[in-house]
DNA sequence: AAGTCGTGGGG
DNA sequence: TCCCCAAGACT
């Protein structure tokens, strides 16, 4: 019998236990059945960047059921992707994921590269996730790297160099226990293992498969790992917005393709660069909504004061934007920072008619 | 190579 | 309430 080093035994004892408790995700491949689709895999990991499988979760069947394979998703418009997207986050990932799709179909004849540095080369994918298709969709032996596996790694090594300086050590940890066989099905147990078991405060390790592997588990507190370094106080920035109301529809304008909610539908606003009189779109009677609308930010929070007025029927404000709908608004695809500023609208327009 | 880029859920 | 964090990429 072969005697088995650490590295080995790590990946044995965690796909001994993803065979039995796998999460079963909607871009998982049955057990039993065909490969992954690469499409689906792909469209998932993208979606998935810093983001929760919770969240995905309705995004990835309204995609999937709108556009079946990456030659659909290529020949829709900019404006319906980017609608679709609304309200998911981090808007140049629909704007890569549309790119990418477009290079498939045109430079790849409408197959995704089955190699990790093929992937990376395509936009919006970066190291994990070419790492992550090459593994999953196509099973190339690739090291998978995301929050999860680094957070399963530091513990299981207890390498206590504060992030981001550990991610070399991290990585080649990673890579001294990924198997050459099923490096799909190990990336994805890693992060099962991170998101259920190992997760970042009070990890189970009562219930964990590998706590006899873990130098963390040793030690008096695992929860401690990684660690990490100090971070940036949020600052504070305030801004102005209008909502233009014209014959029961409202303007909306597009966001340039470039910096925060870049290419999405909005309503018109100030620069939030705390001007402290900024001026509006159009002349008209404005109304003030009390209550800024408060919203946070990767990087800042922003207190958003909403404007609103009626304006006559040939008024326009300058520059480009479209009357859309009030009945409709949901279907416009507001980032959400706009849908709760007309939702404070519409509640203030309210209370105001209320009151008569 | 640090800064930029969303949002919602959980402790 | 506030803070942390999530299957990171791009510049």
């Amino acid at each position: 019998m072969r005697v088995e080093g650490r590295e080995t035994k790590i990946a044995s004892d965690l796909l001994a236990h993803y065979d039995v408790h796998a999460r079963q995700l909607p871009w998982r491949a049955p057990p039993g059945a065909n490969a992954a689709d690469p499409y689906r895999v792909w469209l998932s990991e993208v979606m998935l960047q810093q983001t929760t499988v919770a969240a995905v979760g309705p995004y990835f069947d309204k995609f999937t059921r709108r556009w079946p394979a990456v030659a659909d998703l290529a020949a829709a418009p900019d404006v319906d992707l980017m609608a679709a997207w609304a309200g998911l986050g981090y808007y140049a990932r629909a704007r890569n994921l549309l790119a990418c799709a477009r290079a498939v179909v045109r430079d790849h004849g409408g197959r995704f590269p089955d190699t990790e540095e093929g992937l990376r080369a395509l936009p919006g994918v970066g190291a994990y996730t070419a790492a992550a298709v090459a593994a999953i969709a196509f099973g190339r032996r690739a090291v998978v790297v995301d929050a999860n596996v680094e957070r399963v790694v530091a513990r299981l090594f207890a390498i206590d160099t504060p992030l981001p300086a550990a991610r070399p050590a991290i990585r080649a940890a990673a890579d001294r226990i990924t198997p050459d066989a099923r490096a799909g099905d190990f990336a994805q147990a890693m992060m099962d293992l991170g998101a259920t078991i190992c997760t970042p405060r009070s990890p189970a390790c009562a219930i964990c498969p590998l706590r006899q592997d873990c130098a963390a588990f040793a030690t008096a507190d695992p929860a401690a790992f990684p660690v990490k370094a100090a971070k940036k106080a949020k600052p504070h920035r305030l801004g102005h917005g209008w909502w233009i109301e014209r014959d029961g529809h409202v303007w909306l304008v597009r966001r340039p393709d470039k910096g925060l909610l870049g290419g999405m539908r909005a309503l018109p606003s100030s620069d939030w660069s705390a001007a402290p009189d900024p001026t509006p779109p159009v002349a008209a009677d404005w109304t003030r909504v009390a209550q800024p609308v408060g919203h946070v930010f990767t990087h800042f929070s922003l207190a958003l004061s909403m404007h609103h007025a009626h304006v006559e029927a040939h008024a326009t404000p300058h520059g480009e934007g479209e009357w859309w709908p009030v009945d409709s608004l949901g279907e416009a695809g507001l980032p959400t920072l706009f849908v709760r500023a007309a939702e404070a609208v519409r509640k203030d327009q309210d209370a105001r008619n209320a009151k008569g």
